[in-house]
DNA sequence: AAATATACATAATTTTCTTATGCATAATAA
DNA sequence: TTATTATGCATAAGAAAATTATGTATATTT
């Protein structure tokens, strides 16, 4: 992730969302995918992406199959069962991240 | 910064904003004033915020009195101008960064 | 023919945290 | 009265999660 540079920790949670909602799919695809979605603002790097996918198969969140198209390869990722529950976590955290630094920096909105 | 786990790279904005909104404040002041606003979501930690408030003064953005109080040390914090800027561009970026992952995560929310 | 896009991967480094430890005084609880 | 908790600062070791820099390879566009 870069043009950022904030925030380290969303990563795993932008994947896990992409691929909850989405059949499948391959690395590349995601890295695109978020730049259409947030307009560019947000860049992921191979550099981070692979190791967060190879991080999350080895979890069990995610399931990989590798296929060739093209006469290239892609290797497509599926959420698993333990994935969607991760899913959920993952977006509930962020949730209440957001809700606590909107409480701190912003005294318009209070905690509970 | 504990209890929480998530996005590293907040803090420094935690304590821009809150020095920013009041003259001075010391160190275990600004852990308490985070728990209290944040009705105990996050507790910053000591190995965080000391290094973290080292580093804004290097960086130019505070300024540093120190005064005995009750027998005991306590370093105030005091935001410069400069600090003033920076705050503002930290809020900014935080407030993009929140808008940014909504378009993701919620598909109600598109950018633009 | 060269540059860009597609597609994956890893290593070195940096940033930013957590955890652990250390020192010291004041206030409270057992 | 003694032990624990609270107040107050600090740093070192280690972990986590990025960035940056490479590397390989094929396809497409300029």
């Amino acid at each position: 992730m870069s043009n950022s540079k904030l925030y380290k920790g969303s990563l795993t949670t932008i994947i896990l969302k992409l691929l909850n909602e989405s059949d499948k799919m391959y690395g590349y695809e995601i890295t695109q995918k978020v730049k259409e979605l947030t307009k560019g603002e947000l860049k992921i790097t191979e550099g981070a992406l692979y190791p967060a996918l190879h991080k999350l198969e080895a979890q069990g969140l995610l399931d990989v199959e590798v296929k060739k198209v093209d006469n290239r390869l892609r290797k497509y990722y599926k959420i698993t069962e333990s994935g969607e529950k991760e899913t959920s976590n993952k977006l509930n955290e962020l949730a209440n991240y957001i809700a606590t630094m909107q409480a701190l920096v912003n005294p318009k909105f209070s905690l509970e």
